[in-house]
DNA sequence: TGTTGAATATACACAAATGAACTATATACT
DNA sequence: AGTATATAGTTCATTTGTGTATATTCAACA
């Protein structure tokens, strides 16, 4: 277990030099970061004994969320949080273990579309439950009633993001 | 703002193939993944005009954070979350632009001091203000109350990480 | 139709992050 | 004291991620 202590001191150290500095937002982001880092260290952790990293499970993973198994690229950078750049890289890793193919798509010839081979589904039932067991562990000092007040207030906090004076773009 | 809705149809996708995939902790662990990306790419755009990135941000402030403004490298490195490699490169690039120095330490030989330069605290003092109105503005739409709220969940989330069958090491 | 502007995906050069090996110092144990 | 073990930090090779330019196709519209 983590202990966030030398943090909270850290930022009142901070707050005795510059007042202005909010306590609440910056331990909220600090929070953030760190759990992001462990969810993403512990899995990729998990995944290196099934030859893969954590964007590439995320690739596979958005595939599968899919009816029909199946996005296109753009579709996946949004998804799975990546620049377009990066799918492409990913995508193609992902085709040369022969876990997805890239085809044209008709309806939009600059579309291309990305579907999961059955050794893609293959690979999926194989590490799901390790990964299914993972997830139970990471959530589990919270209780039931307590994940969805936390998912509640997540998704009020994403929905302050991008508004104006958001990234220069 | 961010529309999660698309992701939240994808697990039901993904659960309707694979049952047993627990939906709250994998909403709460994309979710976090979400907002952690968001918070890292609007920081990494205020802070462009200032010549720095997010990571290096975090070990300025980390540093700000200590009553004599100096830490040792694993001391950053535990507090910023990223490795001691990581810690080595981003501390080499502040010593280049003058904002912190590194200095044997006397009491153990093996240590390297990382103190804050008149112009690092110049460099923060600058900055500052418009990351102070960063972190309101990604926390606005929380309510006091619910930012405490929230702080205490993700803390107890936070304190069920690393233990018994937690990453390889 | 022909032209303009937007969207899709990729290529490529560069930046950032990681794991593993290595050096130097400290600590524990006999 | 002497040897083994652990810790602090760095270096280096490799992996991973980003910004920008480019080719192609589509959509809007004069």
């Amino acid at each position: 277990m983590r202990d966030f202590a030398p943090t909270e001191a850290r930022l009142d150290v901070t707050r005795a030099k510059y007042p202005a500095f909010p306590r609440e937002p910056a331990v909220l982001v600090r929070l953030i970061k760190h759990l992001f880092k462990e969810i993403h260290d512990e899995a990729n952790g998990k995944l290196r004994a099934y030859g893969l990293n954590h964007p590439e499970y995320n690739i596979l993973m958005m595939l599968y969320g899919s009816p029909d198994n199946r996005m296109h690229p753009s579709e996946l950078a949004d998804a799975a949080g990546e620049k377009s750049a990066n799918v492409t890289r990913l995508t193609t890793q992902l085709c040369e273990k022969g876990y997805i193919v890239r085809s044209g798509s008709e309806e939009d010839r600059r579309k291309v579309t990305l579907t999961l081979t059955p050794e893609g589904l293959a690979a999926i039932a194989d590490f799901l439950p390790d990964i299914v067991t993972l997830l139970h562990r990471q959530t589990r000092n919270l209780a039931k009633n307590e994940q969805e007040q936390l998912e509640l207030l997540l998704k009020k906090m994403l929905a302050g993001f991008g508004g104006i004076g958001g990234r220069a773009s």
